[in-house]
DNA sequence: CGCCCACTTGAACGTGTTCAAACGTCGTGG
DNA sequence: CCACGACGTTTGAACACGTTCAAGTGGGCG
């Protein structure tokens, strides 16, 4: 039952973008799963790996990234309670980037056959699964317009949008404030700017009275003037009508 | 006939990224399909429709983008014939992009409805479907990378590499040339530059005799010099073992 | 012929980078 | 208890990559 009770974050988070009936519902929460702590800065799966099961976050923090040559790291996705980040080696058998923990993480590990099984049995969490993968492409397309087209004021503010409005469809909001164990080199990555660059948005950002960061608590303090300095649509995250902040 | 003829680019797309057996081959080709032809310039799909078909490029040369406030694009991806932009609406009711013909374009349109059949009959197909639809993620992951931590020059290179690779994979290369009807402005809008600096940096790697474009033609000159520029590895698009250039 | 559009060029400008150094905090060990 | 080192944050100043503005070229088509 210890099981069980770890799925729930998961259930919650699919019933986010899908629906599912109670039968579905007690399927997928008694998929077999082996619970594992990581440590933060450990992977969880690395690049050229061919994962046999899946990682669902339970609890914790954690992201995928992308190694260049010189020793460059783009970060492309940030991963929270309820996420199943690495979904796509269902299909993809070789990973094409790395998956890493941020802070000590529980991460409930389940065998692709069991996912699959599952799939076959019940069409629409075949459907829901593939939903959550195609929620994560929409999100990819979103930083692509940031870091084609955005400021990086307006980039910044629109990831901690993002966050917010994630972290809140999870319940780990308390009003306008959530945990972000985040450090600025990490936003940089994430963010494709410099150390340098990120510290001074985040001072204006502050300055203007729209976001405070303080030990790795992000506290939005005016999400009007957030949300439209981002120019932030969530639509994108295609969350279930009613759901919206 | 003529439109069994006319998915079989499809399914040799399909069959560069996943199997295929006979059966499953010919229920694809036999899906209902209704082809229509669309002007250069000319949507397909607009953000925020609700599409109950999915639509195939037979023939031509499609895009998806956003816009932003202020008029400024960002182009998300390029489609080639054999590739089904927006597969995901299987899933995700409302567009959060919209999609463009960039030339005379052929398209089938194919409803929802006879792929999800299809999907339920043959598990493979279901499968092969979904892998598309994750390969158009690791697609935009390596973009991210691009416009996050790659200076101009190397991500106009890895765009340039991306698709010979996978024009090539459709068979539609004659040797390392092949056909690009794209505007400086639309490469622009594609990786996130200002076209006055796309027009310098091409004419750059012309000038160190690895690409020229002329014509709306792309002529790939030194194909290992290309590839270090960008540091492209084609393992983000997923072909099956063999297709590699 | 003349217009439109894409491409090209030069020069000034600006956003964001790089380099270098200092500050604060926290955990460790003497 | 304090010294020390590690790490994240902060600041200043020079620099560079890419943008913007402005103008001019060249080809295709009515």
């Amino acid at each position: 039952m210890a099981v069980r009770s770890n799925l729930r974050s998961f259930t919650q988070k699919l019933e986010s973008v899908a629906d599912l009936d109670p039968e579905e519902r007690a399927a997928i929460e008694r998929l077999p799963a082996t619970i594992r702590t990581l440590e933060p800065g450990q992977d969880i799966v690395r690049q050229g790996d061919r994962p046999t099961q899946c990682c669902l976050i339970v609890e914790g923090f954690a992201f995928r990234y992308k190694m260049l040559r010189g020793g460059k790291r783009q970060i492309l996705s940030f991963h929270i309670p309820g996420d199943i980040p690495d979904l796509q080696n269902l299909y993809l058998d070789v990973m094409d980037h790395s998956l890493g923990a941020l802070v000590p993480t529980q991460a409930a590990f389940i065998p692709h056959g069991a996912i699959r099984d599952l799939a076959g049995r019940f069409p629409r969490v075949f459907g829901a699964l593939w939903r959550e993968t195609l929620v994560d492409a929409a999100t990819y397309r979103e930083w692509i317009v940031g870091l084609g087209r955005r400021s990086a004021y307006a980039r910044t503010a629109h990831l901690l949008c993002e966050l917010l409005v994630r972290v809140k469809a999870v319940g780990l909001t308390s009003d306008y404030s959530f945990a972000l164990p985040l450090t600025q080199a990490e936003l940089a990555d994430a963010l494709g700017l410099s150390i340098v660059h990120v510290n001074r948005i985040i001072q204006l950002l502050r300055s203007r009275n729209l976001v405070t960061m303080r030990g790795g608590k992000v506290t939005v303090g005016d999400w009007e003037g957030l949300r439209t300095a981002a120019e932030f649509d969530p639509a994108y995250l295609h969350f279930k009508a009613g759901l919206a902040v």
